[in-house]
DNA sequence: CTGTTAGCGCTTTCAC
DNA sequence: GTGAAAGCGCTAACAG
């Protein structure tokens, strides 16, 4: 029952089956045709290796192949489906290329975000794939010093100096004014967060860029910025737009997540959606679509996402030159409407 | 700029200050107290150390010290909140102890989790903390049989012969039932998956008990079992219960999942909750509070499970006997009643 | 077809 | 106070 208390290594084996390390090693990899075993002592070697019930030890075999074919990952959070979404995506490519992923998560705290990154470091992963956590630079730098790349993902630091991979802000946006747009819609204002986040930025930028395209207006004050990751302060702007006398007929948020707490508020404050007021989001997020809080929105494509910062990591293993030609290799990937409840619906009602 | 090209290793900087290896590696892990190291030498070796950009061999150093200090934790996935909190709590413990986390998903695939749980094993965790999944409990005995200890989260496997922590069944049911009971509610229902989750069906057993415990009676017509997963299923639980002539009045949804479709149904039906049925779910998942869709729920405490999870481990690593006393060490961590709009609200309205 | 020989980068007695 | 030497468990030339 209680066997292999006694560790077993690649020794033990091939003095049960009198042969050489080489020989059990070269067996256990199924590098037999590498250099012609024959089956007969192959066999042999398999059936000891279960019967003493061996298990190969990952650092010993790291330490001397130089080589761990691994990617780290590391988030912010596990919230949502984010992390899910990514994670499957990445490991579908790297599966295809026998790499290995190792996650882990920061908690959205710095300390914690340096502390993970060092360890793969020190693990020596191929590759690291992140989400930019604020006020870390420094970090990603060490890596890339050190010869590991790094590529972001879903959003990236202010310095973009490292390949990223995101979801297409204009196109996003566009699509979602053009969608307003074609529902009549002229008066479209848009809810951002005061947030350092280049991604949001992009989104807020190409807010004016699309209703130029559209040829439509686009009034300063009904442009919102509320502070992050504080609904109090998202529910203040949207009161704040109900106010107004000549108000916007439709509101663009710059992620889901604003546009839910939005649409939260304006049911409090009995504002029809979409009749009164049409809402639409950009992200996608676990919750937009709801029985009872259908959310227009772009999806971020996530699994896409991952599988694209992947490919990056590969690309640049596969070509392993020394050519150094790391620098803005970035991704921004399209992703498609949804058209739902929010600004097509007979209003916030249970979907059909 | 680009530093650290070249690897170095303990050898290098020990031939920069002129000691040897030895003193370095001693220096470098603030064990001068162990030997006794000159003070200045200390500080130029670490002085050295930055300068060369040396980076530890996590391996190499696990190789020989024959420990990782790390503990494998294995998901199923990685959607809602679930694995954050637990991880939390996982790595708040484990935090303390100086041990890692090395984090793996399954995506509730039997092949990965076999796959993902022998990678652990060849990278020598000393525990695992585990999803069950389905199917694969030869993988959990392979990692017993090799001293690794397994414990379980949320849930366990059917055959309940490893330790495990998971939310208190009869506590989280009977303060439901109790709560429901204060109400004035005295036809209560159950709406349960056909699973084989050991954990949910002692929450069905549970109720059973508690009912008898409140002297209310137990309509075995009144006990609906939905397939898992299955959105469908669920509806047309929903749509039978309410048919029925004589039927409850609150349901007890067996998790929150399976309660927030309910509530979706429901809508779709038109009955008022909680007016014509009132609803109870388990877990206090992500999305249950809502400003649409708040539900009445016993809270998992999954911060607090990991960390129980965690303890487990730690106590059996610390009395580092031999003693092979695993067995079943269960605990049940008792999660405090959430009441909200789904039995005690003026419907379902957007909450104040 | 199989075995010998060197290590990988580090820790750890034990001796100076 | 510091160092020499012996490996940890495994792989990869290079011989036979």
């Amino acid at each position: 029952m209680a066997r292999a208390r006694v560790k077993v290594g690649l020794g033990d084996i091939a003095r049960e089956v009198d042969l050489s390390k080489t020989t059990v090693s070269y067996a256990l990899r199924g590098k037999q045709d590498q250099v012609n075993l024959a089956p007969e002592t192959v066999e042999k070697i398999h059936e000891a290796a279960k019967r003493l019930g061996y298990r190969p030890n990952y650092w010993a075999r790291a330490l001397v192949s130089k080589k761990t074919k691994s990617v780290g990952v590391l988030f912010n959070d596990l919230t949502g489906s984010s992390a899910h979404e990514i994670t499957k995506g990445i490991q579908d490519v790297l599966g295809l290329h026998d790499y290995e992923t190792m996650l882990a998560v920061s908690f959205w705290q710095e300390d914690k975000f340096r502390k993970e990154l060092k360890l793969m470091l020190e693990k020596r992963v191929d590759g690291i794939i992140a989400a930019p956590q604020p006020n870390c630079e420094d970090s990603y730098k060490l890596a890339a010093d050190e010869g590991v790349p790094v590529v972001f993902i879903s959003d990236y630091p202010p310095s973009n100096v490292m390949p990223s991979v995101a979801l297409d802000p204009e196109d996003a946006v566009y699509k979602l004014l053009n969608h307003l747009h074609q529902l009549g819609h002229r008066d479209i204002g848009l809810l951002s967060v005061a947030y350092n986040s280049p991604v949001l930025l992009e989104r807020e930028r190409a807010f004016e860029c699309g209703l130029e395209k559209l040829g439509l207006e686009c009034k300063s004050n009904w442009i919102y910025r509320a502070e992050l990751a504080n609904e109090i302060s998202v529910y203040e702007n949207v009161r704040n737009l109900i106010r107004q006398q000549h108000r916007p007929s439709a509101l663009v948020c710059v992620s889901d997540p604003v546009a839910m707490q939005t649409l939260g508020e304006l049911a409090r404050l009995e504002v029809a959606v979409p009749e009164d007021l049409a809402v639409a989001g950009i992200g996608n997020v676990d919750g937009s679509d709801h029985p009872f809080f259908s959310l227009t929105t772009v999806d971020e494509c996530r699994v896409e996402l991952g599988r694209e910062a992947a490919r990056i990591l590969i690309r640049q293993q596969e070509s392993s030159d020394d050519t150094d030609n790391y620098g803005p290799q970035n991704v921004r990937v399209k992703g498609p409407l949804i058209t739902r409840a929010s600004t097509v619906g007979a209003g916030l009602r249970p979907k059909r």
